[in-house]
DNA sequence: CTAAACTACGTACCTTAGTACGGAGTCAAC
DNA sequence: GTTGACTCCGTACTAAGGTACGTAGTTTAG
């Protein structure tokens, strides 16, 4: 049993996926989605499309760019899924180290929020003064 | 004993702080850095200038942006320390949010290489179909 | 049948943090 | 006394991911 093509316009696309309508004009133009084509009047889209756009925006949250999710939509193509596993390795070495940064960050901020409150009233504030201890 | 005014031009105040001379004439037009006044030839920076391009670039370092960044700045020149501890503690919590958030990205991650890599083999892969549990 | 609502398309604009470019003036060395 | 390096200033461009706008055509409800 096939899933049945529910025609419908770009408006009531991006109603159903949550998106705006030119974000979907959008996408069209970077090539992640196609223009269906018509011969006057409106375009139609179809199940299809909403597979599509709703793909995108589940790789979108979990951190592929839309240059990546585009490179996913391609494998899906070819099929090859040792590839897409690669990416996705690859994506999560990045989330990590960015996990890493960020948790420097914030060890550095607590440690001037500590120092702030706990210096002496005269001296200058350090979150101010940001005079950390690791150089530049 | 007072440290000694060290007149120098833009380019060789950008080579002392590591950046460049347009990153200066940028933060200037941003109101982060005054721009020194000259009759005419070339504007003369000084010690006063290496200290305030450093301290934006640190505190852009531990994650303010320029715009946080020139609160910061205008929290010196008032010497309000309380609201740059709490300037820096909201700074803290977004960070602290960003990382849950990318913690569970690199969660979903894991989870579709996995059932990717012992999934049976004539199943779509889920990192392409991208069927995550939660919706959305 | 006509007005409202929607669509198609191209182009411009937004954010953040700069980078690049072009023309004109200036400064220092040889 | 001019060449080369540097500066001043304004404007435009970059990445990423859209958002907004204007004009023209189309569809549909009343």
């Amino acid at each position: 049993m096939q899933t049945q093509a529910k025609p419908m316009t770009i408006g009531t696309l991006a109603k159903a996926c949550g998106v705006g309508v030119e974000t979907i004009r959008f996408y069209q133009r970077k090539g992640l989605m196609n223009v269906p084509d018509s011969t006057e009047g409106y375009r139609t889209y179809d199940n299809q499309h909403t597979e599509r756009l709703r793909f995108i925006k589940r790789a979108q949250g979990v951190g592929f760019t839309l240059e990546e999710t585009a490179e996913l939509l391609s494998l899906n193509d070819s099929r090859d899924h040792a590839q897409a596993r690669s990416l996705a390795r690859e994506k999560i070495d990045q989330i990590e180290q960015r996990i890493e940064q960020l948790q420097t960050m914030a060890g550095a901020l607590r440690h001037l929020v500590e120092e702030c409150q706990h210096g002496a009233s005269g001296m200058p504030c350090p979150i101010i003064r940001l005079a950390l201890t690791e150089g530049k």
